[in-house]
DNA sequence: GCAAGGTC
């Protein structure tokens, strides 16, 4: 067949990446031949007489431009990418090829992914490029031959409210981020006369604060621990750590009394005991958020740099497309098939005991879904070279769904209380089936004996310690913790959230100290001005406010120009207003960010009026209301309880140096 | 150049 396209007559259909096209084409023939120009495949189909071209792009191939320079802003236009964004130079044979293929088709199909973003890709292809206002939509939320079929054969009516909806989104975001960013910049430079791209959006600025906050909540935790009395036991060959039943204890005389009482006894007895079960279900199958936080765990891997690989992978047609918050697997997946590709790739030992043990090949399956894609899972590909992070992401992967066709786990949980001048009581945790862990272990573990206390047996105590308990206290946050709080509060989506917390390192405003994610001067200003002058930007509240408007136009009760002109009147009052009081932006970022103005006299951050900065005066008042606390659990004099805290590593830095300033005579209360 | 959203 050839591959040029017919004069006329013919039906194009556009899918929105090369492998979407790939599987739509073999989904509607059995021999679709596969052409290429300059490099970009596409597939050519005649069914009957009726010729078929499916041509895939490259996600979005326009973005929204503009032509002038200064704020406000708001005439914009969508552009070819290739032609404005240098990093987006590869678009250009894509555009290409729709270009060479739209000479006369006699009907057009959108068959992007089945979601908003896909509406707008089609959209903007098919009325630029192909230049058609009419076209069909395909409608399926997974690649499987049958679902792709019942698609083609019922092609849905033009998406416009979907695609008005795509577009009102694009649009609303363009016009805060665009002109806030604008206004941000310019102040920068006014007040420090560098040139320095400063940026806030939606989706950025609230995340920003949420490091903030939680960098604040570490630095000023100023609670007093509470305490916990442990005894080791031996019992049967077995060490028990044994917990004092009023665990946590308040005040530590308390605890140390009930220490001596403890090494007092001789012994510790017997003085009930339980044996229960509990079962340990397999995990569910991998979206993008677990393999991130699965990668960073075991392999310190960036949520950026675990999409980056699992985006390699994806390309390598080793695993399913990965940018998905599915934990289900796509119904009618030829899973035999892909034990059968993992038997080949050294993973025969789990498969032969699926095989076996699990015939039917039932298996388990998350509660979270996406609208345009399955959970990850392999190809059942047999990876020939793979270099040792791919290796590392991909057997995660594999192991992962591996483990979704195994059985529970199975632990003996075996409860002892003890007497031992007070009473104490311990679990200890036996595996007794291994379950899906055989996935996970390179050698299979020898199943323990489940041991049979007895009434009034005695165990020899061999130490008895108190703990500091502090169970509330806050941790920084990572990148991945901030990518699950983005997830949790759903801003930006699975192919976003890891670069937008990027863009928080680069741009400055966040700085990594081994892996915690900690606020610069920069960050804390930009924070502080968004609040001020632009406070709608700051919560997550907005993305919700833009939902709801989004939803509206796809049930038609709302209109784009509605939405977007309501939009541009707001930005329009933030920006006037922010240029009258540039001359504010412009002494904030000189106080927090050059460090002029008054200063801390603890940190040399600004004051704003003070003799201490916003962090330390929160570290001082967190640290007043808990010091009574500190004074009556330790039985310390209050001038004691400052030492204890300047030294304590249950507090906040920023605590700590209050309360040595306090001891100093730097700070007066 | 700045957003957030696709995908390469
Ligand atoms: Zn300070």
């Amino acid at each position: 067949m050839s591959c040029k396209p017919p004069e006329e007559g013919y039906t194009l259909i556009i899918a929105e990446k090369p492998k979407a096209a790939k599987s739509i084409a073999y989904a509607i023939s059995v021999n679709p031949s596969q052409c290429k120009y300059h490099g970009v495949p596409y597939w050519m189909i005649n069914s009957n007489g009726r010729r078929i071209i499916v041509a895939p792009v490259a996600g979005h191939l326009f973005g929204l431009n503009t032509d002038i320079n200064d704020i406000p802003v708001f005439k914009y236009y969508w552009a070819p990418r290739w032609e404005v964004e240098r990093k987006a130079y590869h678009t250009k044979k894509f555009y290409n090829l729709i270009k060479y293929l739209s000479r006369s088709p006699s009907l057009v199909v959108n068959a992007c992914d089945y979601d908003v973003e896909g509406s707008v890709i089609g959209y903007l292809v098919i009325t630029i490029i192909v230049g058609k206002k009419f076209y069909k939509r395909m409608k399926f939320s997974s690649l499987t031959p049958e679902e792709l079929r019942e698609a083609f054969n019922n092609l849905q009516p033009q998406d416009t409210n979907m695609v008005e909806a795509g577009l009102c989104r694009h649009e609303l975001d363009w016009i805060y981020g665009i002109n806030l960013s604008r206004l941000l910049t310019k102040s920068y430079r006014n007040a420090t006369s560098e040139r320095r791209i400063l940026s806030v959006g939606r989706v950025q600025t609230p995340t920003l604060i949420e490091v903030i906050n939680r960098y604040i909540e570490v630095e000023t935790f100023s609670k007093s621990p509470v305490f916990g009395v442990y005894a080791s036991i031996s019992y049967k060959g077995k060490t028990f750590t044994a917990s004092y039943i009023g665990n946590p204890i308040r005040k530590y005389i308390d605890a140390k009394k009930i220490k001596e009482s403890i090494e007092n006894a001789s012994k510790a007895s017997i003085i009930d005991t339980k044996r229960s079960y509990e079962e340990d279900p397999p995990p569910p199958p991998y979206n993008l958020n677990d393999l991130q936080e699965d990668a960073y765990r075991l392999y310190k891997f960036s949520p950026s740099y675990t999409q980056k690989l699992a985006e390699d992978l994806y390309l390598d047609g080793l695993i399913s497309y990965p940018r998905t918050n599915s934990q289900k697997l796509p119904p009618g997946l030829n899973t035999r098939k892909i034990l059968n590709g993992l038997s080949e790739a050294g993973y025969s030992g789990i498969v032969d005991i699926i095989l076996k043990e699990n015939p039917n090949l039932v298996y388990r399956e998350g509660r979270k879904t996406d609208p345009a894609h399955p959970a990850i899972y392999p190809t059942g590909i047999k990876p020939r070279y793979l270099r040792p992070d791919h290796k590392k992401l991909y057997d995660l992967i594999a192991r992962r769904f591996l483990a979704v066709f195994l059985p529970s786990s199975l632990y003996a949980k075996i409860y002892i209380k003890w007497l031992a001048g007070v009473p104490l009581e311990s679990y200890l945790r036996t595996l007794v089936k291994e379950g899906w862990l055989i996935a996970y272990l390179a050698d299979s573990v020898s199943e323990e004996e489940i041991i049979e206390p007895k009434i009034s047996d005695k165990g020899e105590i061999s130490k008895v310690v108190i703990k500091t308990l502090y169970t509330d206290k806050p941790t920084y946050h990572t990148k991945t913790s901030i990518l699950r709080w983005m997830e949790n509060n759903n801003i930006g989506t699975e192919s976003t959230r890891a670069e937008i917390i990027e863009i928080l390192y680069k741009r400055g405003y966040v700085k990594d100290h081994g892996g915690k994610a900690k606020p610069t001067s920069l960050g804390l200003a930009v924070a502080e001005i968004s609040k001020t002058f632009f406070p709608e930007l700051t919560s997550v509240e907005l993305t919700r406010s833009f939902e709801e408007k989004i939803q509206k136009i796809r049930d038609g009760e709302l209109t784009r120009e509605v939405v977007v002109e309501q939009a541009k009147k707001i930005v329009k009052k933030l920006v006037e207003d922010g240029l009258a009081k540039q001359r504010e932006i412009e002494i904030l970022i000189k106080n927090l960010v050059l460090g002029s103005g008054r200063k801390c006299v603890i940190c040399g951050a600004s004051s704003i009026n003070t003799d201490l900065c916003p962090l330390h005066t929160r570290a001082l008042e967190e640290l007043i209301k808990n010091l009574y606390e500190w004074c009556d659990s330790y039985g310390i004099t209050r001038e004691e309880a400052l030492r204890k805290i300047a030294k304590s590593r249950s507090v906040g830095k920023a605590v700590r140096e209050v309360a040595q300033g306090i001891l100093d005579e730097k700070i007066i209360i």
